[in-house]
DNA sequence: AAGTGGTCTAGACCACCGG
DNA sequence: CGGTGGTCTAGACCACTTC
């Protein structure tokens, strides 16, 4: 019901439409809820489906929405708070590191990478892959790269690769004197690789967080995170993970 | 069995015409150079308008194009790296700050700043405008909740309104001890009025950034700032701003 | 098999910018 | 004014999940 006069105002109709589901999710609806399908919702209110679409990719982003294929779209939970940096520098794999280590291997960084560790051209590095899950939902994938110079010890005393050579290198790491690390955040698109691991298609919006570990006047190891940027609210500083309460709309005042 | 499925997925074009026109960018384009308009371009590459639009709309929210409605489609520079947090906590307007104070309002504030900030109900706060240009280009908005208890000595002695008022309010804040902040960045879309500001349209994504300030055991103030996410890149920590450089198609090693 | 969201098409018109 | 990107339509088919 409720189809409202579209006025003169050149508002775009998805705009508008955005709207009218937002302040509908808030009134109507509870988390978890599954909202009528594309077509129904299309047709209710008028309008062709990809304008629908556009209106929902809107609150997806905004994570007000979960739409998943082949089963319906719902009405999202607040975003998880992830304490992604704290006031005191800790290694990758220090006590208390919720993250998971899944793989390692030996491989030439990325020309990108290469860039940050100021590496020689073409020297390998170990690149661990490790994965963070919070409340049964995975919520970001992690690449670690550490050139071989930075942790010179490590030898064959364990396998060469799978999730156990990962923890021997981050327990190599932990020698070393961390002086220092600094974090970027920005927006990116997932890769296909990532995106599977983050249960979402190709090219779904992330926060993208690089840090880099200083130690010994150099830059030792680079990590390169991805974070569901539906699901997740990273935090910062003195009391990470405090709630804060979620404004989807943002309303104006 | 072999549960693993490798079966060739039939990727969408979309997102193969990212990548193709991703590595185009770098092998074949300047930053600032003019792309061919998108109907062309969509008969280049035999595709529908709208999909050749999806492939561009992702390189957009990746930073690597800039379009502009009656202008055209352009490569655009490297993200631009802004801090937003240092290690050591300052108030907003310090010194070395390059925001500018724009306006000031007494209002209710939204619901969501209102929980943040614990203030009774219907309690009036200043709310400051600021918004934060580099390079010629406004990147971030900010809207500063400022509960009037919190400079309780700020009187008559200004403008009741505007910038000198803003500057005044900010000022008063100085004053207190600033015992500690966090933050919280999250995706969100712009809002009209920030998108006015931002130079962009409805709906833009941008990095919402939420931070707290702590003074005498309570929060005294609470900052919601929107920075394109397009254009920009958030750095946290010891050196804030030095450059990184950026690898936009975050290819696998 | 039925129903969902995801992709894609081939048009149309509009809002905006520049010369 | 012509050219650009932005919006919108009414379809079609595909990939996926569930029953």
């Amino acid at each position: 019901m409720g189809t409202t006069q579209l006025e003169s105002v050149p508002e775009p109709k998805y705009w508008h439409l955005r709207t009218v589901l937002s302040e509908a999710l808030d009134s109507e609806f509870t988390v978890g809820e599954i909202l009528p399908n594309e077509r129904d919702l299309a047709a209710r209110f008028g309008v062709a489906r990809a304008t629908l679409r556009q209106a929902l990719e809107q609150l997806e982003l905004e994570g007000r929405l979960q739409r998943r294929r082949g089963v319906g779209t719902t009405v999202a939970p607040p975003r998880v708070g992830v304490a992604v940096g704290t006031e005191q520098h800790v290694w990758p794999g220090a006590a208390g590191d919720t993250w998971h280590a899944a793989d390692c291997a030996v491989s030439a960084p990325p020309a990108s990478v290469a860039g940050i560790l100021e590496t020689a051209d073409g020297e390998a590095v170990h690149t661990v892959r490790r994965s963070l899950v919070t409340h049964g939902q995975p919520v970001a994938a992690e690449l670690l790269y550490i050139p071989e110079s930075s942790v010179p010890d490590l030898s064959a005393i364990d396998a060469p690769s799978g999730a156990a050579r990962a923890r021997a290198v981050l327990r190599e790491l932990q020698r070393l004197d961390l002086e220092g690390q600094d974090r970027a955040v920005e927006l990116g698109s997932a890769r296909a690789d990532d995106a599977k691991e983050l249960d979402r298609l190709p090219g779904a919006p992330v926060l993208v967080v690089t840090t880099r570990f200083f130690s010994e006047g150099r830059t030792v190891a680079v990590s390169v995170a991805t974070y569901r940027a539906d699901t997740c609210r990273l935090t910062f500083g003195d009391s990470g993970g405090v709630e804060i309460h979620h404004d989807p709309e943002r309303r104006a005042s």
